[in-house]
DNA sequence: GCGGGTTTGGTGACATGTCAACAAGTCGGT
DNA sequence: ACCGACTTGTTGACATGTCACCAAACCCGC
C-alpha cells in the first residue's frame, strides 16, 4: 500500500471545477429545458438520438447502447414517454424478441421546438465562454478519456 | 426568432465528448467506490466535505449550499447515512431551528479508508491522462463557467 | 430438428431525488 | 412585548434510476 499521490493545487482546481461545473450546468440546462419546452434532459436525449436516425426509429437495445443507459432504465423511461405520446413501439420484423422505438409526429414536433433553445442555452452557458483553443482542448481531452473508459485505443491499431 | 446557431464540428466534438465523458466517468468511479469502500458518490461527497471542516461538523444548510444540494435532499440522505452510523446530528446552540451534522468516528474511518483509492481512480481515469496544459485549461475553463452560473463576475470588480 | 446457453426486453421491489407543504424558530418594525 | 414575514429542516407523495429476475426468442453445435 503506497502513500497515495494526492492531487496538487492545479489538479484539484481542475477536478473540483469540473464537478462544480457539471452540477451547475446540469441544473441550469435542465431548468431552462423544462421551462421552455416541457422536457427533461433524458427526454431530450432520447428524442434527439431518435431524430438523428434515418428512419426515426431504433431497436431498444441499440438506443440504450448509444445513450449508455441500461435497458431497464430505457424501458421504464420509454413507457412514460409513450404515455405522453412522444414515442411509439413497434415489433421488430427481424427479431421476435425485439422492440423498435419510433419517434411519433408529436415527438418530432417536441424535439424541433426544443432544439434551438437548448442549443442556445448550451452556447450561452458553456461553448460561447470558451476560446477556440479551449474548445479543441476539451474535445481532445474528453475523447481520450472516453476512449480509455470504453476500452478502445487512442490510436487506431493495425 | 433568429435562425439558431447550431454547433459546428469542433464545438460538437467538445460538447458530445463532455457528456459522454461525464457519464462514463461517473459510472466507473461510482462502481469502484462502491466496490472498494461500500460508499456511493453522494456518500463520499458528504463525508469528504465534513472531514475537511475544522470541527468535523457543519450546519445542515451550510453543507447543502457547499454541495449544491437542496435541503430536502440532504435531509433525506443524512437520515440514511445516520442509520448506517456514518454521521450524527446535534442541536444548533445558536439557532433553535438549526441542526448540526457531525462526522462520527465510523464516518471518519470510512472516508479515510475510501479516499486513497478514490483519488487513485480519479487519477487513473482522468487526471493522469491529461497534459499539464490540459489540466490548467480545464481548471480555467470550468472556473469561468462556474463563476458565470453562480452569478459572480470573472474579474473582481472595484 | 433439437436442446442448452445466450440475448432481449419487461417487471416489481427498492433506492434515490424532487417538490410542495408544514411546524418551529428567528428577525425586525412598531 | 408583539405581529407578520422570512428561514430552517423535516416530511410525505411522487418521479426517476437500479437491481435481480423472468419469459420469450434466438443461436448454434450436434
Amino acid at each position: 500500500m503506497d502513500a497515495p499521490r494526492w492531487l496538487d493545487a492545479r489538479e484539484n482546481r481542475a477536478w473540483r471545477g469540473y464537478r462544480r461545473m457539471r452540477r451547475l450546468l446540469d441544473l441550469e440546462l435542465a431548468r431552462e429545458l423544462m421551462q421552455d419546452a416541457g422536457l427533461s434532459e433524458p427526454d431530450y436525449d432520447v428524442l434527439s438520438d431518435l431524430s438523428e436516425t434515418p428512419d426515426q426509429r431504433l431497436r431498444l437495445s441499440e438506443l440504450a447502447d448509444r445513450m449508455l443507459w441500461s435497458r431497464s432504465r430505457l424501458s421504464h423511461h420509454l413507457a412514460r414517454m409513450q404515455q405522453r405520446g412522444l414515442v411509439g413501439r413497434e415489433e421488430c420484423p427481424s427479431d421476435g424478441r425485439g422492440s423498435v422505438v419510433v419517434l411519433t409526429p408529436a415527438g418530432r414536433a417536441a424535439i424541433e421546438a426544443a432544439a434551438p433553445g437548448h442549443v442556445a442555452a448550451v452556447r450561452r452557458h458553456l461553448i460561447d465562454l470558451l476560446t477556440p483553443e479551449e474548445i479543441d482542448a476539451l474535445g481532445a481531452l474528453t475523447q481520450r478519456v472516453v476512449d480509455r473508459l470504453s476500452g478502445r485505443r487512442t490510436t487506431p491499431e493495425g
